[in-house]
DNA sequence: TCAACACATCGATAGATGTCAATATGGAAG
DNA sequence: CTTCCATATTGACATCTATCGATGTGTTGA
């Protein structure tokens, strides 16, 4: 606790305790890589306007070809943000308010860490 | 507001009014992008942990080179998510709780939406 | 069984990004 | 003024990612 390096004392706490830990970085990180895309957050945000969406209500609003929304979707599914279930053709798309909710409470705890 | 095309009645509403503007989305995505990194995000931790961090001790925790903590600062610093003061030799590191909690409700926005 | 359709996967390509060594910048101290 | 030190910038490189056309897969309906 008490330092040995004279310069430590220059620069406040060293202390690194409470760094987040590289594995938890890692996968939180994955899960914002998910968001930080304009195509994502947009199909995010139809997908969230209604209870169920249709994949085939995707494509045209977001002006992108099938096979680009197709890595969208399963990117955001990857992530834990929306769950897929194929029913009859079409794939209806549902988010998932537990790992939204986990999301805001990783950035709340970076909120409250500080005095 | 009545669909023309029949195929719009299989598949639900395809009304896109209440999409994230691409503008918006283009923005927020540039936020997220800030947070979807590991090093960033433990970086992150440790100016949140502290009232005020100096880089002097950014580097050794995440035993990166200086000058990609430097980038790693710049792009945090950026997105808005940190001030860097410049006080003697050092810069001083301050979290922006203001911008965390802009992202926290952009999250609310999207888990509030549904029914 | 077969044709049509929704969605996933593959291959390719252009652009973005993390990383570091080297160098530049700019303030502090002598 | 000059030296030293913390930080920023540059250049280079490997990796990742968004995008699309083409093709594969599996289900629907005739």
């Amino acid at each position: 606790m008490v330092p040995d390096d004279p310069a430590d004392l220059l620069c406040g706490d060293p202390i690194t305790e409470h760094t987040l830990a590289e594995p938890d970085a890692v996968e939180l990180a994955g899960v914002f890589a998910a968001l930080a895309d304009p195509v994502r957050l947009r199909l995010l945000s139809i997908i969230a306007s209604n209870d169920e969406t249709c994949s085939c209500n995707l494509e045209a609003p977001l002006a992108k070809s099938q096979s680009t929304i197709s890595h969208h979707t399963a990117k955001l599914a990857a992530a834990g943000l929306i769950v897929g279930e194929r029913r009859g053709r079409w794939t209806w798309w549902r988010v998932v308010p537990e790992q939204l909710a986990a999301l805001q409470s990783s950035l709340r705890v970076v909120q409250d860490h500080q005095a």
